[in-house]
RNA sequence: GGCCCGGUAGUUUAGUUGGUUAGAAUGCCGCCCUGUCACGGCGGAGGUCGUCGGUUCAAGUCCGAUCCGGGUCGCCA
């Protein structure tokens, strides 16, 4: 009995035809002598029909001992079905295949769980068996999705001339950045290679050998904790060019991107992207990954309320803070409890207070409205473009607090009050980063994006004297508040690489030994050459409409970042520490 | 490492001020059923209440510790 057709690819104008589907048994309806399966493969479902009276005894008791998982085999003619036995809510549902035939592929015991779309099960068992999970039709969509992105992305580089070329899993292990997973070298007892983090280093000398154009769909690792978003192996589009400005790049990327979401779901992409400078991002946002599918931006009142008796504001800005707010539009009327909430939602964020304005129709409510005059609060409404019915809610600390906290208290007002739309895609490039950000544990800069990213031209001479006002020639690609992927202009000259290893406070004998192959290489002739590296889990994740980047990856880990399918990681045997010159074997607690 | 939420039949869960045999839905098993599509009817089985310890005449419930899961802050160039 040889397949000839698939489950969910049947239709009425396959009316009559004799047929063999192979699947899954997804429900069976038992109703004596007449017998519905509904029948599962990777393209849907159908339902076939077992007749006792036309199929006889024998045949039929074997469709009675059916259950659900059950692999069968089934040869059988495809029949429309009567108008009052049609099925509207699925593909299939104006046929059916009355079944002549049914081979039992094999049994299978009963799941743990129900194999459909919208299951509430606890995601520690679908990940124990996470086989049985990956057959829920959703779960079979996200990846069937993923294979057409990744299918997309292969071609629409390839028409551009790009190759796909594989760089070391085992390397050399890099300070900056995150923690590095480790792996023993058995033949250089003592010593470790590296799972990369990303290919950074390869694709930027596959520059200098003269590849022009690269990528590669590839898997990172960084040994950090797990979030809804964060897996410690993931896979990015991995993208280095030469010749190319930033332009050339984003605009190239735009045309990715277009084609990825219209070839495989369909939805069309407005080209070129919005564009917006860090500083913009910050001030306006609170957040170099701003989601523009709704407004509330962040607006300074620092002017109107300097120089009164409110205490806390005075300090906030003679020590350089500032105050901002944002305007909840016809939320005046805020439940006094909510507000207290949201007291303790700026609070994770680091801010130690929350205050507001209601602006209503019985006059001002506030917790500082005694230290400012009516006129005061009239010209703060009037700046914030602010109406009676809105409420203002303030922060005032140091820049990156303000930003931060009243950034994230925008996204859940946002939330709250229904502003987001699912459905809309907004990207935005976020550009003109910093070179650096001070880090005051190890009080010193650090890269923001990594010490390869080139500066831009005009600030150079303030590398080793200002720092902060270098401006990098990086890019993020954000939607709806997701960074999606992030890249820049690299350096290709030894001495600007060598004079940014020494801002990030990295000795020449540093530099040398860790980046020294990377720096000869500069000198024998590198072009100009940049990149950009997409999260394809973050993508798809958002391509799929889901809350978790764990949705659509095959085999994810747990926060605590465990297979409970596999039991990986797990102890291993002494003998293969011994082999690996590792000497004690450390155990759990 | 910090904070928040959670852990009770296979699954999803209810369980009051501590008090009889821990209840339901679904799934599972058996019987019946020829037009269902979340089929239906009748009957049945199924529980270390995450684990350990404590308080108490009595603990799913109170206390302590611990394990596990999720979210999040830190962290993630």
């Amino acid at each position: 009995m040889k397949r000839t057709m698939n489950c969910g690819e049947i239709r009425k104008a396959d009316e009559g035809k004799e047929i063999c589907l192979a699947g899954w048994v997804s429900r069976r309806r038992d109703h004596g002598g007449l017998i519905f399966v509904d029948m599962r493969d990777r393209s849907g479902i159908v339902q076939v029909v077992f007749d006792e009276a036309a199929m006889g005894k024998d045949a039929f008791d074997k469709a009675e001992s059916l259950r659900n998982e059950f692999v069968i085999g089934v040869r059988g003619n495809v029949r429309a079905r009567s108008d009052e036995t049609i099925n509207p809510k699925m593909p299939t549902g104006e046929i059916e295949i009355v079944v002549t035939e049914l081979r039992v592929l094999n049994r299978a015991k009963t799941p743990p769980f129900y194999i459909q779309d919208g299951v509430d099960v606890d995601e520690m068992v679908r990940l124990r068996y996470r086989y049985l999970d990956l057959r829920r039709p959703e779960m079979q969509q996200n990846i069937m999705l993923r294979h057409r992105v990744t299918k997309i992305m292969r071609d629409y580089l390839d028409e551009h001339g790009f190759l796909e070329i594989e760089t070391p899993m085992l390397c050399r292990s890099t300070p900056e950045g995150a923690r590095d997973f480790l792996v023993p070298s058995r033949l250089n007892p003592g010593q470790f290679y590296a799972l990369p983090q990303s290919p950074q280093i390869f694709k930027q000398l596959l520059m200098v050998s003269g590849m022009e154009k690269y990528f590669q769909i590839v898997r990172c690792f960084r040994d950090e904790d797990l979030r809804a978003d964060r897996q410690p192996e993931f896979t990015q589009l991995d993208i280095e060019t030469s010749f190319l400005d930033q332009d050339d790049i984003l605009t190239l990327m735009e045309g990715l991107v277009k084609n990825i979401f219209e070839k495989s779901i369909g939805v069309e992409v407005k080209i070129p992207f919005e564009r917006m400078s860090w500083q913009e991002a910050m001030d306006r946002f609170g957040t170099d990954k701003p989601d523009r599918r709704f407004g509330m931006e962040l607006m300074d009142i620092s002017e109107y309320v300097k120089g009164s008796e409110f205490k806390v504001f005075n300090s906030v800005l003679e020590s350089g803070g500032q105050i901002k707010v944002i305007n909840v539009e016809g939320y005046a009327n805020i439940p006094r409890r909510e507000l207290d909430g949201l007291v303790e939602y700026v609070k994770i964020y680091g801010a130690k207070g929350l205050a507001w304005i209601q602006y209503t129709n019985e006059g001002v409510k506030s917790p500082f409205k005694k230290f400012y005059s009516d006129e005061t609060f009239e010209k703060i409404r009037e700046a914030t473009g602010a109406h009676i019915g809105d409420l203002l809610l303030v922060v005032g600390d140091k820049p990156s607090v303000v930003a931060q906290a009243l950034g994230e208290l925008r996204l859940e007002m946002g939330r709250r009050r229904g502003l987001i739309d699912p459905d809309k895609l907004c990207f935005l490039w976020v550009v003109d980063f910093p070179m650096f950000e001070y880090v005051e544990e190890d009080k010193r800069y650090k890269a923001m994006h990594h010490p390869f990213t080139a500066p831009r031209e005009e600030d150079v001479e303030f590398l080793l004297t200002d720092p902060e006002k270098v401006k990098a020639n990086a890019y993020d690609i954000v939607l709806n508040g997701v960074e999606v992927g992030g890249g820049s202009l690299r350096i290709y000259q030894r001495d600007l690489q060598s004079k940014v290893f020494e801002a990030i406070g990295l000795t020449a004998e540093e530099a040398r030994s860790k980046f020294g192959f990377l720096m000869d290489a500069f000198e024998y002739g590198t072009p100009p050459h940049g990149g950009i590296a997409f999260g394809l889990d973050r993508l798809v994740m958002l391509m799929a409409k889901r809350k978790s980047i764990r949705d659509v990856i095959a085999f994810p880990k747990t926060q605590s970042a465990i297979d409970p399918m596999s039991h990986a990681p797990s102890e291993v045997e002494e003998k293969q520490l011994r082999e690996l010159s590792i000497k004690t074997a450390v155990h759990k607690k």
